[in-house]
DNA sequence: TCAAAAGTGTTTCTCGTACACCCATGT
DNA sequence: ACATGGGTGTACGAGAAACACTTTTGA
């Protein structure tokens, strides 16, 4: 054991990186929305092997720059991106935040890639500008539950997406980011319904959202919203106070 | 806009990664344990530039194999590896969990590198192992407070890296990685107020102990620890039934 | 007029927080 | 004997959950 241990510290000491072989780096983006009071995940049919024909996650390599001194791209400017390439979204529209780092050996077949996942929340009322972008027929928007024969291991970056955006909907305010700039209480519990997939309880729900109004977190917004059946009233997200 | 769009288009379909420069990926480990009643991290001097002879995280690259058969090492292998060099403490004995990717152009001067970053908790009776390792003149267990001049973007990686820890520790049993085998409730106390910064009420903390027990989280142990005044019961997490 | 969904009220339980207090022990 | 810290009890408030009920509308 001690043995090895200074076997690995005389490797280390000679252990020039330039000189071994290096991954490619990927940029995946999850990209989620609520549609028809689901949480649904834009898939692209890949039109390249490997897996030539699969729906695979937005993304596609980080660029890096030739030089110690120009050096490429952000991983955060990467995935906006590949968001704007594939959604012509752009960063300000969407939140955009990491999930994490998959790389295990072999999980592409022609040669070692890490892949950085990134997911990104879609307001539903840009769902139009989404499809305005490429061939819609090679673009779809899955309900997440039970994806099955994604690209590489794409169904386990959904997953970890969301289960994360499911446990960050109960300590932040992203639902914002599910919902169009103006709201109603309802129209804000569907949000939660369809991410957390579980049926709430409107007047519990009401509650928690009239905890937020007192908070100033949402206010009051002007007119009604025409329902099924008796008008709602309608609401926004306060926006951050320019401090 | 529509025509860059077009442009970028165009450039994938003609991408071909292994024509162009890949970043270097590293992995780099928080290693985290409670010594003296505060949370502190381990840190390495660096002896080859850049940075030379400042403080750093331990870490290292990834090693990656020649072939698309040989792919090398797992990402988690990695961590667990530079962890086992630096502190002759393996993955069995500790908890090692990914933290995510922090890839800003120009974070390494010779370079671009992406380092995957991991965070492992020590129990404290493993302490005198980590000791056991490498040279202690390079090797320090600092505070996790107010750190600077660490190298690279270090600091940062270890301040989101104490952020997950706190959250962590609210919602999970990771406390169970920071304390021996067996342990009084106090000392279990102890380690949530050095993790959180804040004195907890003796009482209260007692009841939400007593909730785990009741779970069947955490069983008694046999014995009683002399401590400063009236002796206490000692009391072990369950282990995982094998299901 | 009837169903659907908005909106209100009430009750119960759990949990976090604050705080007063008793008890066993080493010094 | 007394300070220290283990261990117990109580009380309040916030919030989650379950559920009964009224009101307003479109069909």
């Amino acid at each position: 054991m001690a043995a090895k241990r200074h076997r690995d510290a005389a490797f280390l000491a000679k252990y020039r990186p330039d000189a071994y072989p290096r991954p490619s780096v990927a940029v995946d983006v999850v990209v989620l929305t609520v549609k028809d009071g689901q949480l649904r995940v834009l898939l692209v049919q890949r039109g390249e092997p490997p897996f030539k024909g699969s729906w695979a996650l937005p993304g596609g390599f980080l660029r890096v720059g030739p030089s110690a001194k120009d050096q490429g791209e952000d991983l955060d400017a990467a995935a906006a991106r590949e968001l704007e390439e594939e959604t012509a979204l752009t960063r300000a529209q969407v939140y955009l935040d990491q999930l994490g780092a998959f790389g295990v050996a072999g999980r592409d077949p022609r040669m070692r890639v890490i892949s950085v996942a990134y997911y990104a929340l879609v307001r539903p009322d840009l769902l139009p500008l989404v499809s305005a972008g490429g061939d819609a027929a090679h673009v779809r928007w899955s309900a997440v539950d039970g994806l099955r024969e994604l690209a590489f291991d794409h169904d386990e970056i959904v997953r970890a997406a969301v289960a994360r955006v499911r446990a960050e909907l109960e300590r932040s305010d992203i639902a914002q980011n599910l919902v169009p700039e103006t709201f109603t209480i309802p129209e804000l519990r569907a949000v939660h319904e369809a991410v957390t997939g579980r049926k709430l309880d409107s007047g519990n729900f009401r509650r928690k959202f009239n905890r937020l109004l007192e908070d100033g977190v949402i206010e009051r917004a002007p007119g009604k919203r025409a329902t099924a059946s008796k008008p709602a009233a309608v609401y926004r997200f306060r926006p951050p106070s320019p401090a």
